[in-house]
RNA sequence: GACUCCAUGGUCUAGAGGCCUAGGACACCACUCUUUCAAGGUGGUAACACGGGUUCGAAUCCCGUUGGAGUCACCA
């Protein structure tokens, strides 16, 4: 494939460097993880630099371990970062608490350059005349009055005591405009934009300083961020003009909406990627799922790892539209990567689901581990996620369990219950008989008992199997016979006819 | 409300003016395989939001309408 049409946004004059940039939040949203998988396949794709940076200029939000969340969700999804928290690297810190010094030199610059001014107005003053204004049917926008303060008048307000915030000088007249990578040309009418503020009265930057600062130094090439950041994109252009230096190219993906099409968040369940871990999806499969909400490869296949993606990602190809997020096709991809990744992987990975169930008290080794192995391969592919393997082979672990109520009705009362009680009865001397306990000779010797019997297969079948389990799906009966063993299927073969018969 | 973005079945999407009687996948339904349930196989229901242009020809281009979403802070 060398008829790349993702090279016109991807190769450029300057080496690719991509920012997934969150702000400290705690974890990793399911949303902001494809929107970082994007950055991360774009980087791949271009041989570029992936960077993590912590938006932490607002102290009010951040929460202890919050960094920890944030890259634990990225380690599990296998996504790694080439500089960031941790990891360091040559443009770092990587903290926008820790950067400080780069805002103040750079906001210095402009009120020297008269692009920037200081702003004497406080929160409060600006809040009323906001509230004046949506009263009055006008925009919201600030009126520029500190715009051309003499001296004097600065010092005057500064004797009041307030401190200023200093602001960007936006045009009036005119457009800001520029060209999305996804989108094509977009543009923006100077005449809605603010005087947005850049720093603080107490020193600390805003977002979109801070993040115009910082993509900057940080040579960041290319900025994909999701959609909801497109109006920010011209005050940042704004900034990036007054600064003189050249903007990165954009590319806003479209976001992931919840099944009501809103923005997604907890009312609709799970958000965080550790949310879906706990639900037994697997990385991989999350990965691939997010992969192909708004993007699709070539080929047919559903099924890629991101080793096979990259190669053959392009910004270009990312829908406009925004995707709901669907989970039942998010089970059925899981459920293809439980039923065809090793099967020693998958065990090992459903090991904390059985001891979080209680069915396990440690992980198993050895001849435990390779039973266990056999379980979960005989289950497996009858379920969706890692969650649902404890519960549906608990049986295995648990000689005491319940029988499902219809089940027993069906073929342990009633007209039924003499012949069931009959027909296991040989069909646990029989069990009690074979002594190489495997598939082939268990399975031998039920089918000539069926002969023998004149019976059909279920009528021998599928009471085994409530007895043995207590429920009428599951795994192959053969499977489900040479797991528990002789000396257990007697037992149970026993207490149900047992129980069959005290009624 | 203003600004911006978006618009193919319920959902994810293919589709770059004739290849489209609109293709694939999930979900759903039926059949099949079968000791159960899955998985697999086969088949089915179901979409170009609407209205104008442009063109010999429009899902594809333009305009408008409608609908949806996002943003409008000294939050990020």
């Amino acid at each position: 494939m060398t008829t790349d049409k993702g090279s016109t946004a991807g190769a450029g004059d300057r080496p690719v460097r991509v920012r997934y940039a969150p702000s400290p939040t705690g974890y990793l949203h399911i949303g902001g993880a494809r929107t970082a998988l994007f950055n991360w396949l774009f980087a791949r794709r271009f041989g570029g630099s992936f960077v993590l940076r912590i938006e932490d200029t607002d102290v009010s939000r951040g929460k202890e371990g919050s960094v920890e969340g944030m890259t634990r969700g990225f380690k599990w999804l296998g996504l790694d970062w080439d500089e960031g928290p941790e990891k360091g690297g040559p443009y770092g810190p990587y903290f926008q608490s820790q950067r400080g010094h780069l805002y103040k030199e750079a906001a210095l610059q402009l009120v020297e350059s008269g692009t920037a001014y200081y702003c004497y107005c406080t929160v409060e003053e600006l809040a009323e005349r906001r509230e004046a204004a949506r009263r009055e049917g006008r925009p919201p926008r600030y009126d520029g009055r500190c715009r051309h303060l003499s001296l004097e008048e600065q010092r005057r307000l500064e004797a009041e005591g307030r401190q200023p915030a200093i602001r960007l000088v936006v045009p009036d007249e005119g457009a800001t405009a520029y060209e999305d990578i996804i989108r094509g040309p977009v543009s923006f009418e100077n005449s809605t934009i603010d005087d947005l503020v850049l720093v603080r009265s107490d020193g600390m930057p805003t977002y979109n300083f801070a993040c115009v600062v910082d993509d900057h130094n940080m040579a960041i090439s290319h900025v994909i961020r999701a959609d909801e950041h497109i109006s920010n994109t011209p005050k940042q252009l704004r900034i990036y003009q007054a600064l003189g230096w050249e903007p990165p190219r954009f590319a806003h993906v479209p976001m992931i909406l919840a099944p009501d099409r809103s923005k997604m968040s907890k009312r609709h369940g799970a958000t965080s990627v550790e949310e879906y871990r706990d639900l037994g999806f697997l990385p991989e499969a999350v990965v691939n799922y997010l992969a192909f909400l708004g993007w699709t490869p070539e080929g047919e296949s559903e099924f890629l790892n991101v080793e096979q993606m990259f190669p053959q990602f392009a910004l270009e190809d990312v829908n406009r539209g925004a995707a709901i997020y669907d989970l039942a096709k998010m089970q059925w991809v899981n459920a293809h990567y439980l039923r065809s990744m090793d099967v020693r992987e998958i065990t090992r990975r459903a090991v904390p689901f059985y001891i979080k169930e209680g069915l396990l008290a440690e992980a198993p080794d050895g001849e435990a581990f390779d039973w266990l192995v056999k379980v979960v391969a005989a289950m497996r592919e009858r379920v969706k996620t890692l969650a649902e393997l404890p519960p549906a082979t608990s049986y295995f672990f648990a000689d005491q369990f319940d029988y499902e109520e219809k089940a027993w009705q069906k073929y342990f009362a009633g007209d039924r219950r003499d012949q069931t009680v009959k027909v296991l009865t040989q069909a646990r001397d029989l069990l009690a008989s074979i002594d190489d306990f495997t598939i082939e000779n268990t399975e031998a010797g039920y089918r000539k008992l069926v002969e023998d019997l004149g019976i059909s297969g279920g009528d021998l079948f599928h009471p085994t199997r409530v007895a043995l389990s207590g429920r009428t799906v599951g795994p192959g009966l053969f499977d489900v016979i040479t797991l528990l063993g002789r000396r257990r299927c007697v037992e149970r073969l026993d207490r149900a006819i047992r129980k069959a018969g005290a009624v």
